[in-house]
DNA sequence: CGGTTCCTTGACACAGGTCAATGATTGTGG
DNA sequence: CCACAATCATTGACCTGTGTCAAGGAACCG
């Protein structure tokens, strides 16, 4: 008779954790027991099924969910890396133990769920089809429409990952980024220095990417 | 009283649809109200959200299901075209509104919509941590795999799409895959002669893509 | 304040894009 | 079934964007 109180009382044991620079929240392969909301700092989250363990498919900003396309497979598939010291909340797996019997809830996790697959495909538009400037130009923009989205300052912000971290995302070298960096600077869509980055010439930034009369096609390759 | 079985008599309703080389299943913003299974053929999945209209995002084969991961939502995020003359079966997709009602068939389901992600974050990493030959083997072992996952030859079959279309997928230009074949071909691992391809040493192909001393960064660009 | 990590910049090399020409394959009407 | 046309694949010569290597400077941290 306890039991049913206690099952609905435990589930949202939230816990507060801390995550220094370099350290994993979970690592491919692990039974994934608990979901994270990142409070601050950034996470990347790297691809584990392509050899190279630097192959980072995302970085997680603060107010963002973490762990959810893993919820369905009981083991995850990807390892997330804090890139600098983080703060997140744990709240358990089982809290999705009431899904079944909430089908309106499902529904809206089954389209969370979509929307991870539908980014995915973004980003491979954005490193397919698109150059080294384009593509930096597209990582600025879509770190500003987040930032937007939470609430924070949207035209100024600070890059809390490392050159290298941009340009194993973007498939480029950050000696590469780096130059895009600072065209875009001479150019006069943005003003960086260093990991501070402002946004002036937002529109602008954009045209790069909708470009419909390019080749459309970008990449080339060392090795 | 006579209701309930109609209602279950009714959405079963599956029709047979050709498609002429060309044509489209369904375009982007349309409101999807089927399922396709491809029965011959194949098909192109073509990402509309990025501007330009030939941004390939996968092929489908015979066999395979096309839809599934848009029944999230209300209307399509992508165009899916008929490479060549091709067969499917449109189911709709008041087929799923049993699935709230059947908790175990929802949680297949979520898996195969987390797949469509997997997938995509695959053709990520093959396109963006990979030099053009390699993408061309990678493509090869994808499609030789599903080949064989649904019981057909998997060391020898005809691919139904032209260069152009593969070079979209990868991010190539056509030229550029012609070569690899060739290329692939002259290394003794496969052989091709126009549209037939035939898998010579599979474990050396594999081997391209597993490569862990590589530099890891593939694409250049040009424009 | 000294060391470490990170960022920027330059010189050069090469993978793959571009352009162009030729050859193979497929489809169509007679 | 053949001839012709249209599409598609291949190959070569050359060019460019981005990788590579290297050096110097800025920012951060103890």
């Amino acid at each position: 008779m306890a039991e049913a109180p206690e099952r609905l009382a435990h589930p949202l044991h939230i816990r507060k954790m801390r995550f220094a620079r370099g350290t994993a929240l979970y690592r491919s392969g692990d039974r994934l027991e608990s979901l994270y909301m990142i409070r601050s700092g950034c996470i990347t989250e790297v691809d584990a099924s392509s050899g190279r363990g630097n192959s980072i498919i995302g970085f997680v900003l603060p107010g963002e969910m973490l762990g959810l396309d893993n919820l369905a497979e009981s083991r995850s598939t990807t390892t997330c890396v804090a890139v600098e010291t983080s703060n997140a909340c744990a709240l358990p797996r089982s809290v999705f133990d009431v899904l079944p019997h909430a089908p309106n809830v499902a529904g809206e996790f089954i389209r969370f769920i979509a929307k991870s697959g539908i980014l995915a495909r973004e980003l491979v538009t954005l490193i397919r089809d698109h150059g080294a400037i384009e593509r930096v130009a597209g990582f600025l923009l879509n770190l500003s429409g987040r930032l937007q989205f939470r609430g924070a300052h949207d035209r100024e912000f600070k890059l809390n990952m490392n050159r290298d971290d941009i340009a194993a995302y973007l498939g480029l070298r950050s000696e590469t980024v780096s130059r895009c960096f600072t065209e875009l600077d001479r150019q006069g869509l943005i003003r960086i220095r260093a990991k501070r980055v402002e946004i002036l010439r937002y529109a602008a930034l954009r045209r790069m990417l909708d470009r419909e009369g390019t080749p459309a096609v970008a990449p080339h390759s060392k090795c």
